[in-house]
DNA sequence: ATCCGTATGTACGGTTTCGTACAAATGATG
DNA sequence: CATCATTTGTACGAAACCGTACATACGGAT
C-alpha cells in the first residue's frame, strides 16, 4: 500500500484537471499518519489541509465533561481542514486519525490560491462540503432516533467503504468514543453482530464477514449519506 | 414590523458592499413567511434563497419513520439555501418555518453569479457555511449526550436570539417534532422552567421570563454555537 | 512458561426516555 | 353559554442506556 502511493487515491486529487494537477500536485507531501495522531484542534491554527488517501480521519467533539462525539468521518474520498478556505481557520472540532495510514499534505496557503482561482478545484471542494454537512446533520438525527446496534454497523460500514480490506484495527473503547457511548454498550452491539456472523473481533481487529448482513441491519442514516455523496461527487463512484 | 421593512435587517445582506448591495437590492422580493410554510424538501429543485429578516427557519431531517429533527435553525443572521451556491442544488433535509415572518427572497442564478465574482458575498456565505456546519455538528452532540430539559433551553435560546420580543408562538407539539422528541417529554422539561419562574406558557405561546436563568440551565451547546458564530460573522455581533 | 497490561464479557441498580392511554384545561365557534 | 377541537397534564410499564464494579481472556514481554 505504501510502496504504490499516488495523489490520484484521493478521490479529490484525481478529479482534478490536467493544469491543476501540474500546478499542485508537486507542493503535496506524502505523509504518514499513525493511529491517534490529532491533526487539529480547536482554536489552533490550522497550516495544512490533508487528502487521505489510505488513512481515515474522525472529526470529533469533546466536551467539557470529556464526552466525546464523532460528527463525521474523512477518508480517500475527501480532505481535511476544510474551514481554510470556508474562511474560519480554525473549527470547534478535532480532527483524529480513526484509521493508521497516508495522506497527501498540501500547505493552507497554496490551497486558499488554487481554491479562489474558482476552477475545478473550487467546485469539488463546495460540494464536497456540502456532503460532509449531509454526514453531521444525519449524525445528528441518528443520534436521536437509533439504537447503539444501528449505529455500530453506519459506523463500520462508514469505515469499511474508506478501507482497502474488510479488517480494521479498532479496539471497542475507541469506537466507543467515537459513538458518545459507553464501552460496555459498543461490547453488547459487537457481541450481537458476532453471534450473527456478521463481524468476527478478536483484541482490536474487527474482521467483517457479511458486508450484506450490515446493509440490512444498518438504519437508513447510512444509506442516504451515501446517496448525497454519490450524487454531489459526481459520476466517478466517491467511495 | 412589517412597517419598517429593510434588507439590512438581515446580517448577510447588511454586510454587502456598497456595489453589492446596488446589484442585489433592486432584485430582493420582499415575502411573507406564514408558520409551517415549506421552503424546500429532499430532491426539490431550490430555485430561490432566503434572507429572513423576522422569519425563524428550521432546517430539519425527517426519517422514514415520520420521527423528525431539526439539526439547524436560520433566521436573520443566515440564508437559507446553501445549497445553491454549494453545488448540490437539492438537499436532504426541509426547510420549515418555525417562527413567521419575513425574509427577501433572491432568484439562485442572481445569487450564483454574485456568489462567484467572488467579492464580499462570497466570504461571507462561506463564513456562514461553516457557522451553520458548527451548529450542526454542535446538534449532534447535544443529540447524544444532553437531557431534553437541557434541549430545550438551547432551542429557546437560538430562537430567542433572532426574534424581536420574547415571546414565541409554538405549541410543546412542534417543539418535540424539532428536537426529536415526545410531545410528553417538552411538557414535562417546560413544566421544570416555568415552575422555576424562567418561562410561561399558554396555549401555543411561549415567554420567556428570564433569559438569564435559560442561560445559567442550558448546556454549553448554545455557548459553543453563539461563540463560533459571533467569530466566524465577524466583529458586528450576529445575532 | 509466566507475568502483566490491555481488551473484552457480564452483571446490577438507577435514570432517562419511550409508547400508550386518558384526563383536564383552554380558546374558538356557534 | 354550550360545544368542540386543540393543547397541555398525568400516569404507568417497557426499553434503552448509563455508571459502576468486577471477572475473564488475550498477547506481548521478561
Amino acid at each position: 500500500m505504501s510502496l504504490e502511493n499516488d495523489p490520484c487515491h484521493n478521490h479529490l486529487l484525481a478529479a482534478l484537471s490536467e493544469e491543476e494537477r501540474k500546478r499542485v500536485f508537486p507542493d503535496l507531501e506524502l505523509i504518514e499518519m499513525p493511529l491517534g495522531d490529532t491533526l487539529y484542534s480547536p482554536d489552533h491554527l490550522i497550516k495544512h489541509v490533508y487528502f487521505p488517501t489510505t488513512a481515515i480521519v474522525s472529526l470529533l467533539h469533546v466536551m467539557e465533561s470529556g464526552a466525546s462525539a464523532e460528527i463525521a468521518v474523512v477518508g480517500k474520498e475527501g480532505i481535511v481542514g476544510i474551514s481554510l478556505f470556508m474562511g474560519g481557520e480554525t473549527t470547534s472540532s478535532w480532527a483524529v486519525v480513526q484509521s493508521a495510514g497516508y495522506a497527501y499534505r498540501l500547505s493552507g496557503q497554496r490551497l486558499k490560491n488554487e481554491f479562489f482561482r474558482a476552477e475545478t478545484l473550487q467546485r469539488l471542494l463546495l460540494r464536497y462540503t456540502q456532503a460532509l454537512m449531509t454526514q453531521m446533520a444525519q449524525t445528528a438525527v441518528c443520534n436521536r432516533h437509533h439504537t447503539v446496534d444501528q449505529q455500530l454497523c453506519r459506523w463500520l460500514l462508514l469505515s469499511l467503504d474508506r478501507l482497502p480490506s474488510n479488517e480494521l484495527t479498532m479496539t471497542q473503547e475507541l469506537i466507543a468514543n467515537m459513538l458518545g457511548v459507553r464501552r460496555e454498550g459498543v461490547t453488547e452491539a459487537a457481541g450481537h453482530l458476532q453471534r450473527d456472523g456478521l463481524i468476527r473481533y478478536v483484541r482490536g481487529k474487527i474482521t467483517v464477514l457479511d458486508r450484506k448482513g450490515l446493509e440490512q441491519r444498518v438504519c437508513e442514516c447510512y444509506r442516504v449519506v451515501k446517496k448525497e455523496t454519490d450524487r454531489l461527487m459526481g459520476g466517478h463512484p466517491t467511495l
